[in-house]
DNA sequence: AGCACGCCGACT
DNA sequence: GTCGGCGTGCTC
């Protein structure tokens, strides 16, 4: 009889929104959470056991269990909240499992790491003479006349030889590491495993070096009143389960400061913190700071982690042995056992939105997740999202407002200038008074930034014979025309047009075109694709790299850096570009969103935006928010510390609730007006929306299923839809995709709907849907 | 997500 | 005549 066989239920790691059966081995412990490896299809898999009830799967099919992890099992409030996520962000479980399980090699303590040593009775069983490996020496590369008991020989050739040398000490190495240090190839290793020279046996656990105990000494910080007010009020959150709690100021008001004291609290009972971060703002310098503040180093958590490092903070941190962890979105999906706090900083930030495999925003997951936990969250901005403000007015989230300035100059002078009354000259980008206050400051040997969302060197090129404009082959965007070498050529700028490119041109390098959504590059063909005639192209509009060009003519003495995705390729190039500035041996730093956020340059006087509009552009409601919080970042480049900066800012539109607020210098205007807006045009947080994006090869295809879709939507009291409307990206990488919207009053869950609606209307296979509840962007 | 099976174009 | 492209379907 079977009546002993216990069975479970186990979610795997993969797109399946129900957990599979298996079967318990007999002496096998395991409870709900537990962290298995299971035999699935013909690999192995690691799943959690997510429930203990009586298997539905037809018998024959059910499989056993082959190992329990030696990790804690996931906590029932991480179980619950893993679940929360799936159902929010109606992605299958498994995909979200998959981003708690997210490092594999963890999962086990040697994860079946494989190692070769010598093998032990080598020499005995092959005849050597001498057991040490190193010998003989002589006949290499022939064979050695070994006899094995078979009486085969065995060759041992210069590359062989060099493995068994650097194996000579009898320690097993991995296999990786044996190649590179005897400097063979993995093949010729694995010749000699079957050869019988070598053996492959697991390693031995790695000593645990995640978290060496650190020797800082905290600097103590004496906290203002209005800090120390509130810090007291985080603590004593830190005790009272679930919170959310808004912490607003300035920069320079000493929010870091405040928080990090709800952190010790935390810390204090024994519980684990978590702070998350933008990926971008996310630096060396930062860590430092905690650990100063804190006297040990957090463990960071981010996507440049070696696969080592990963693996080591991951089992730390599931063990409970990691005390404060600062990462990007991804460490919220971490299995802690004890969580005791969670932090996002920047809160504001769209980045925080992932957009691709499970849909989510990380700051409203880290809310649930302090609310599964039963834990207090704390939103932090100098600016916060009109979505957490919302929140604070609904009761929903408490508030605690940093009104000083600490140890910082005031705010700089910001002013809009109107481009609609400047006369430029063809081609040429830079207003009247921006190009005399760069001079001006120039000559006072300060600092200029130059701010431009663009990069390359023109956003469209056209033939103008025949009005020819290149476009990606993959998706209905523009090349974009790059041109890193523009800047070498002087005499340029002493043509007639200035924008009229040579067919070929002798600069290095070469201008060629590229696709910002696709990355399909190509150089700059000699001739006109269209018409076939050369030194017909003209570049419009400005990029990065033309501004350099224009502002390299204005000030030929100027020392002149780029600070773009392109120009700054690692972390590594960006620090030290950082330390050029801040010795002062440079000029004027024209950048993309790269140079919004991060150090602060201490000689930066002046900012100049050279196309305020250009954030407003594309389908996306919260582009004036975005916009505004930006620009006003930007702005606050300027005159941080002794200096009294000044921001200029071109605008097409200087009569906008957002350039006028941006002049004034308060953010309560624009949030009002914004405010305002979305209220009357029925616009999140108002509402509640979510997007349904089709895509398919075959452009036919998703128009009918976006058109069935359409036809099915579901008819219910305050609930709209939208579309199908061709994606303003139509055919992105190769797809073609149509969107709808849906459009819910607040109070209303939009989740129970969008299911009956999509299982009650069958697409075809060729046709994927996904949905993004909450969208930021509308692309 | 992987991974294999299966049906149509460019090669030994 | 095959090799291999990725479209489709399955995994307890």
């Amino acid at each position: 009889m079977e009546t002993a066989s216990r069975h479970v239920q186990v979610m795997l790691p993969r797109p399946l929104a129900e957990a599979f059966d298996y079967r318990v081995p007999e002496g096998m412990e395991v409870q709900a959470g537990s962290i298995v490896e299971v035999p699935f299809g013909r690999t192995r898999l690691f799943g959690v056991v997510w429930g203990m009830a009586e298997p539905t799967a037809p018998r024959e099919k059910i499989r056993e269990i082959s190992a329990v992890s030696d990790l804690p099992p996931l906590s029932g409030e991480m179980r619950a909240w893993l679940n929360f996520v799936a159902e929010y962000t109606l992605s299958p479980l498994g995909m979200v499992l998959a981003l708690a399980l997210s490092v594999r090699e963890a999962l086990s303590p040697q994860a079946g790491k494989m190692g070769c040593r010598l093998k032990e009775a080598t020499e005995q069983e092959h005849g050597l003479v001498n057991p040490s490996p190193s010998v003989p020496r002589r006949g290499l590369g022939s064979a050695c006349g070994l006899g094995s008991p078979q009486g085969s020989a065995i060759k041992i050739s210069p590359q062989r030889r060099r493995v068994l040398d650097a194996l000579a000490e009898g320690i097993a190495w991995p296999l990786h590491d044996l190649v590179e240090r005897a400097g063979a190839s993995a093949t010729v290793v694995r010749g000699m495993v079957k050869a019988g020279l070598l053996e492959e046996v697991e390693l031995p656990p790695e000593t645990s070096a995640a978290v060496p105990p650190s020797p800082v000494q905290s600097l103590p910080f004496v906290l203002s009143p209005e800090q120390r007010e509130a810090a007291d009020a985080l603590c004593r959150k830190v005790h009272g389960g679930y919170s959310a709690t808004l912490l607003e100021g300035v920069t320079g008001s000493g929010k870091t400061e405040v928080y990090t004291e709800a952190i010790r609290a935390a810390l204090g009972q024994g519980r684990q913190a978590l702070v998350l971060l933008p990926e971008i703002v996310l630096t060396s310098q930062l860590l430092a700071r905690f650990e100063r503040n804190l006297g040990f180093a957090p463990t960071p958590w981010h996507s440049a982690l070696t696969p080592k490092q990963r693996r080591e903070h991951y089992r730390a941190i599931a063990r409970g042995e990691v005390r404060l962890v600062v990462g990007a979105r991804s460490a919220l999906f971490l299995p802690y056992p004890k969580l005791g706090l969670i932090v996002v900083d920047e809160e504001h930030e769209a980045s925080f939105k992932q957009e691709e495999g499970v849909i989510y925003h990380a700051r409203d997951m880290a809310v649930a997740r302090a609310h599964a936990e039963r834990i207090p969250a704390v939103l932090v901005s100098a600016s916060p999202s009109l979505e957490t403000l919302h929140n604070v007015r609904a009761g929903k989230f408490g508030a605690l407002h940093l009104r000083e300035r600490h140890g910082v100059a005031e705010l700089p002078g910001i002013r809009i200038v109107d481009m609609r009354r400047e006369k430029l000259d063809s081609q040429h980008f830079l207003s009247a008074p921006l190009k005399e206050a760069l001079a001006a400051n120039l000559a006072r040997g300060e600092q200029s930034l130059l701010y431009l969302n663009r990069r390359g060197y023109a956003p469209l090129t056209l033939c103008r014979k025949c009005g020819y404009r290149f476009q990606s082959p993959d998706s209905s965007a523009w090349m974009v025309l790059h041109w890193p070498g523009s800047r070498k050529q002087g005499v340029r700028s002493k043509e007639k047009n200035p924008a009229l490119l040579p067919a070929s041109c002798s600069l290095l390098p070469a201008p060629y075109l590229q696709c910002h959504h696709s990355g399909f590059t190509m150089p700059l063909p000699a001739v006109c694709p269209g018409c076939g005639e050369e030194k017909t192209f003209a570049a419009c509009g400005p990029g990065v790299e033309r501004l350099r060009e224009e502002v390299a003519e204005l000030l030929p003495q100027a020392r002149i850096a780029l600070m773009t995705s392109d120009t700054i390729a690692s972390a590594e190039e960006g620090e030290k570009l950082v330390r050029t500035i801040e010795a002062r041996e440079l000029d004027i730093l024209i950048g993309t969103q790269m140079v919004a956020k991060g150090h602060h340059f201490p000689a930066l006087t002046l900012v100049g935006v050279v196309d305020a509009d250009l954030g407003l552009e594309g389908g996306d409601l919260r582009a004036a928010e975005r916009c505004f919080q930006v620009l006003q970042q930007v702005a606050g480049r300027a005159g941080r510390e002794d200096a009294c900066g000044q921001a200029l800012i071109q605008s097409y539109l200087p009569e906008t609730p957002l350039m006028q607020a941006l002049t004034r210098g308060t953010r309560e205007a624009f949030i009002a007006g914004e405010m305002a807006q979305r209220e009357k045009a029925g616009m999140p947080p108002f509402t509640r929306m979510a997007a349904l994006i089709l895509r398919g090869i075959r452009e036919e295809e998703v128009r009918n299923a976006a058109a069935a879709l359409a036809r099915n939507a579901p008819c219910a009291e305050g609930i709209r839809v939208f579309g199908p409307a061709p994606a303003p990206m139509l055919k992105l990488r190769g797809n073609f995709r149509y969107r709808l919207l849906m459009v819910g009053a607040r109070g209303q869950l939009l989740q129970p709907l969008l299911r009956a609606w999509i299982a009650s209307t069958p697409l075809p296979a060729s046709v994927r849907l996904k949905v993004d509840v909450d969208p930021y962007s509308f692309m």
